[in-house]
DNA sequence: CGGAGTTATGCATGTTTATGCACGATTTAG
DNA sequence: CTAAATCGTGCATAAACATGCATAACTCCG
């Protein structure tokens, strides 16, 4: 019987650790991720919080009120402009789905806002996949095939064919440009691989700075239609934004208000 | 009685090193390891936790409390050793080479220490790959697949098959362990994946910190023999050089005068 | 060389700990 | 108010544990 996948101390500071990412956990997400029995986890959640580390509710446990510091730090964090762009960006992820991360620089500050979603995340990047590879949540596919020292990244034949075999539910695809006849990049095997990653998924999210919007690139990516998903920062040009509005691509404004989701039961939210 | 394989303190010492590197030990283990029963086992783990060594637990034991964050502690703690040996790995290579490049924080290190050469590098390392995307002269192959969150590299099937269609002429392969009957790694997919990655090369080289020196893991990657190179520290032990000289390995101590590397006999000569 | 003392080890014993299961009590949702 | 989910408690069991004892190997000393 007995499994020593970890010691009690240990499967408690795991969950204690999760505590703090969360500030909440499920008495039966934990059974499952630990392999044992939620009498066991109930048992160690009782402990914990006798011990003041946890507070606990129907269903699971919250996190002793006294430290949201993960969100202080986190904000405080998020001074960058690509950050911005990057949180506004995860926004429109979801527990369980499947993303493509393209390349870029404003794609790897994506990466690293991720925050606690449970993704699987395909990266021809190696910088990318860096960034998510000590990542807990996250489930990690590395495209291989010779990285391109221009674009930093695995765009070649090799890369293509391993591409070829997914099917993710979100693009989120780079772009050195954007003009209303749509994306585009610099250099053309890289655009080629970008429109293959963007017909491969279900749907498309590029992040544009502010530089990038209505400046052409040279090689054409992919048209503008429902299917894309432009996420552009606060101070974007009005009037670019309506000409493209148009097209039938959808638009976020970072700093606008979004879609909310919040899972499950646990009613108590630590949202004092 | 019988054979004496270890003496006490000698084995103790291999635990509390066990204990460095994984911050934590099963009873279990360590008995099948050394071979001794598990009251043994047991009497050592009390012997070092009064000594306050280390910690018990029910099963097992951990590192005391003094540096519980073994992978980032170590990775700034032996940033500097780890670089004097990347550096004493590097002069293997030559220009024009193609090497494979395995997981591991040392390996790491060597790829940091790359200088100027001009090579071919193939890696399922994330980590390892962006250190090098950037670098001018080196022409990068990724290999892809799912991401082992315990390894931190490409080791399924994918990879594997990647990995299958390269011929490198060295493959710098990392190690959890090293005795005389050869590398070795703590987790099965990983040691398979490093076996293959060798098998595919002309050559392999691993460089080996002190504590790998002499300590097993559970798992078998290759044994030793002329088309092995190992790359040990200034202050190896020389009774271990000697015992894995025999084996036909040839070895090369940083510090010592050069990449001459002869076979046979590693001579002490520090003298330098 | 040989016997006494020491040490390391394994085995047998009884104890403690961790965990899962059963069952009744409690809470939540509709 | 009812049904389903979750909870707490007591119990059973197996693993891990400490202890005492016996034995083999090694050391010391005459």
């Amino acid at each position: 019987m007995i499994k020593t996948d970890h010691f009690v101390g240990e499967r408690q500071a795991l969950i204690f650790a999760q505590l703090e990412r969360h500030g909440r956990v499920l008495a039966q997400d934990l059974a499952q991720t630990f392999g044992v029995s939620e009498d066991t986890v109930r048992r160690d959640l009782r402990e914990m919080a006798a011990r003041g580390e946890c507070e606990r509710v129907y269903g699971g446990a919250l996190l002793a009120s006294g430290k949201t510091v993960p969100l202080k730090t986190r904000m405080t964090e998020m001074t960058d402009r690509k950050a911005v762009l990057g949180q506004a960006a995860a926004r429109h992820l979801r527990d369980g789905m499947t993303v493509f991360l393209d390349a870029g620089s404003t794609n790897l500050a994506i990466a690293k806002n991720l925050a606690d979603l449970k993704l699987t995340v395909i990266t021809n990047t190696p910088a990318i996949a860096a960034e998510l590879a000590g990542h807990a949540d996250v489930e990690l596919i590395l495209i291989g095939g010779r990285v391109d020292p221009a674009v930093g990244a695995a765009i070649d034949t090799t890369a293509i064919r391993q591409l070829e075999q997914m099917r993710p539910d979100l693009c989120i695809v780079g772009a050195c440009g954007l003009t209303v006849t749509g994306l585009c990049a610099d250099i053309y095997a890289d655009a080629t691989f970008k429109r293959l990653a963007c017909e491969a998924s279900t749907h498309a999210l590029a992040a544009i700075t502010s530089e990038k919007l209505g400046t052409p690139a040279a090689f054409h990516i992919s048209p503008l239609s429902s299917a894309l998903t432009l996420v552009v920062e606060e101070n974007a040009n009005p009037d670019v934004l309506g000409s493209l509005a148009e097209t039938g691509v959808i638009i976020h404004q970072a700093g606008s208000s979004s879609g909310t989701s919040l899972s499950k039961q646990v009613s108590k939210d630590q949202s004092l």
